[in-house]
DNA sequence: GTAGACCCTCTAGTTGCTACAGGGTCAAGA
DNA sequence: TCTTGACCCTGTAGCAACTAGAGGGTCTAC
């Protein structure tokens, strides 16, 4: 299949395939005559991993320890729970910081909804 | 005050504020014979506005527009109040994504724990 | 033969900084 | 006087993870 197909089977734009293959998340497929590249259905399920995986958020390198980790005929599952539990712990410490955040926003926000001075108390305090 | 002073009492960077200045979000300094910045209380407030919105998430374009806001003397509270409700918006999106994301995560992840072939069952539905 | 849909490579842009490289300035101490 | 060290300057390149464009080639259908 040409990279268009691919690109409407995993949802993904074709600049987006290229520009994995060019940071070595997805192996180069081998060329036609015309140097168009031909991807096998081989191709489709690692880039499919890629997807998935940048979905749920994992950042490139560790995409890439996933990729070695599934590589491995032994697939070693513990390594992969290890680094899915990393990356949940990761979430889940961003949720709290913006819940955090969220918190501060709306008393600011606050502010400004009683205020009746000339001057906008949320700036007057950022600037403090 | 130079740079460096300033530095230490906004928790920020010499290398950002220069940023700041080089992208518009800090007027510039007037300067001394030999060159360096010297900067005022003034600009402390200025850089603190723009240090305290980051810190709270706000992209760069929306502290531009705040520092317009507050510029003008008739501060439009309910500009301010609008532009800060919109990044509630936000930010709170933001929580609801990633708590569907934490879970999703964990659904991967007891994949693992249960598994028993050989092949690890997370992987094999990443690349499903 | 030409229009339109593909494909190619290479480069630059995005956001919000951070980290050099390669210089100049200035005050204190030997 | 010289030198050391802490500052300061400009300008450029790097990060993540793409995205968008320039400037070309290819192939099929009418």
């Amino acid at each position: 299949m040409r990279i268009s197909e691919l690109s409407r089977t995993c949802g993904c734009s074709v600049e987006t395939i290229r520009y994995y293959e060019s940071v070595g998340l997805l192996s180069a497929p081998r060329r036609a005559a015309n140097g168009y590249r031909v991807y096998s259905d081989e191709h489709r399920k690692w880039l499919q991993l890629v997807r998935r995986s940048r979905d749920l958020g994992l950042p490139q390198d560790e995409v890439r320890l996933l990729i070695k980790i599934a590589r491995d005929e032994s697939a070693a599952c513990e390594d992969v729970y290890r680094l899915l539990s990393s990356h949940v712990q990761r979430v889940s410490t961003r949720i709290r910081e913006l819940k955090q955040l969220e918190k501060s926003l709306i008393r600011l926000q606050s502010r400004c909804a009683d205020g009746r001075s000339k001057k906008c108390p949320a700036i007057d305090e950022l600037m403090k």
